[in-house]
DNA sequence: GATGAATGAGTTTTCATTCAT
DNA sequence: TATGAATGAAAACTCATTCAT
């Protein structure tokens, strides 16, 4: 089973969801988000792009906003579920560590889309009040994982956020570089030298 | 000499340029974005935070947008100015990387509004078309560093992007954490052991 | 059959457009280019001149200017469908000729709206793109006629520019004046007076 | 003499005003006119323009549309004397007839701003109140020489409006189309033929 | 449920006029 | 006189939301 397969099953439950208006309206937003940014996204351009008439939208959200924090959460947990798939509670906490962030960045260089909007999202400070707690939601499996290496001894005894600060700083920046072209995670022998050079930050040396 | 003191000689150009009312809407434009975010900062909170008629901003300012862009610029050069003074040409490696990520946490720890700002900025692709190419500009000077420990091989000699990426991402995201209140960098401690983290992801071993 | 009666069949098909709010707009805006003039028409007017909500103006025009160059399209038709309406292939020229003044004539002292706003489209250079090579567009009809008489040796082999500056020009000033209450086109001996008087300046003596 | 100096000695009263601040504002309006319209001149334009402040302005005029009335009493002005020195009070009633139109045609074609700056202010009703009763202004000096033409049973009895729309309408249009480059009044035998089929309009035959 | 024309409050921007210097 | 920065009311235009069909 090569990686794209492996991983498009778990990720494109929204791509599979029922073709109904609320998941065109969705899709519509997550499309748009990426291409023109939260502002300049606007009701015309979502309808537009669902194929649905402007009213429509109201059938199925209360306001503008509720869709991005309703589309929010539905990233999150696809985000979630795709790198938990990697997480394995017996094993090498070196290997499990690698596979969560290859698991992590598969996922993004899978979809644009839920990069872009993530990011918008996590950096717009009360562009929707719902946001101010969320902004680290995505770290949980990480979190979990990194727990289990401290006890064994295998991960620094440094305050959690430093270690999540490394390893999911430096992977959201390494997939903006990806998509900025100035470098290309597309080749393995990169990646490898980046879960390295993450480890060696986290790990007892 | 205390560090507030050191480094507010250098950050507070903005607060000290004179206060003519260019500099008041600057001023008034950067604390809005970090308070209110992008998304909703129009021209009548513009002008009221300045102290000035809405059409005066139209005597500086062409339109909404380049306000943002020349406050961008601003920020950047203040950026590059603070890190790049914390750079000396001789020296231990360990110790410049070590100082220039302190200057740059420095530097947002005491201008919440820039770090807001930037974040903002960076994260919102097609806000303005200036943005698309500018992104990394805030590397340069951990860049310079960079490739001269590569030099002296005591940094790995991996891809640039890597590099960077585990430097200024991490940053970021522990800034991010600090203004969160998930960990405070105010301890000079807890910023030593991410120094220290930082360097052994990046240092040859 | 009366004269009104005659013409308002062939002139009022603004009047009988459905009342949908296009045309509501449409006629809005020759109205009060009538009353106050292009200089200071607004939005705000026209919206309430036709009895919609501001926004709605924009679901039918891009742009305020859009509206003018629209209307003048439908009132320059209307004026040559008027004129044209006159103009018979065979029959005495000199009757032809007067004819056609005659239904021009006709039909700006029922429409004073009509020649009030294509006057001042007319002279108003710049005021909108569109408005450069359209001129004369309104003198097409007489032209015809005018073609024809030359041929026949009935009318001065003189430049057409000639002639159509004495017709048109001087039917133009003719009206104004009518306006002005210099003198009354009511009449129709002043009127035959006048067209024998243009006659005169355009025929073989 | 030819035609250029005789008349570039009455015409260019304007240009030769002393060149202080009003004056330039003056001049500087009459060009805009010609070049953006009524419709788009400003106050901004007028200033630079004139290469003066803005608030020179209303060192002399209490408002916008003062300069604009001002300006066309002395173009008014200008004109009226330009053709009254060609009216004689004694001789050919035919010949002062083709001079006073000799006289007012080469009088635009030498003030191109003149006749555009006439054309847009006589056509724009409302555009300011005072310009309800001057309309036909212009034409006094032709009125006169009308009247006597009547007398002499050389020009027919009939209404002064016909006669005056017929001399006045079509040099207008005759001027329009010069400059729209449907017709060249540069050719002296062109302006003739014109002259005679007015006359032929008015002249009892 | 689905539509899309209509709304009108809100937005950005313009510009005639003022006034301290 | 002369300036030009500053004003703020008004302009053109946008857009999230509603509602009759």
């Amino acid at each position: 089973m090569n990686e794209r397969s492996f991983f498009s099953e778990i990720f494109l439950c929204l791509s599979f969801m029922p073709t109904d208006k609320k998941t065109a309206i969705l899709k519509s937003v997550l499309h748009l988000v990426n291409s023109v940014g939260f502002y300049h996204l606007n009701m015309k351009m979502i309808a537009a792009e669902a194929g649905v008439a402007a009213g429509t939208f109201y059938l199925y959200f209360k306001k503008k906003e509720d869709v991005i924090n309703e589309l929010y959460n539905l990233v999150v947990d696809e985000f979630n579920q795709a790198v938990l798939n990697a997480y394995q509670d017996d094993g090498d906490i070196k290997v499990i560590f690698t596979q969560m962030l290859e698991a992590a960045i598969q996922f993004y260089l899978q979809q644009k889309n839920y990069f872009s909007f993530i990011e918008q999202y996590t950096y717009a400070p009360f562009l929707f009040k719902e946001n101010q707690e969320q902004n680290f939601v995505l770290l949980l499996p990480i979190y979990k994982m990194m727990r289990k290496g401290k006890k064994l001894r295998l991960i620094k005894d440094i305050p959690d956020a430093i270690l999540l600060s490394i390893i999911h700083g430096s992977m959201n920046t390494m997939i903006k570089m990806h998509y900025a072209k100035k470098v290309s995670l597309n080749n393995a022998a990169t990646r490898k030298k980046f879960y390295q050079a993450c480890w060696e930050a986290v790990a007892v040396s």
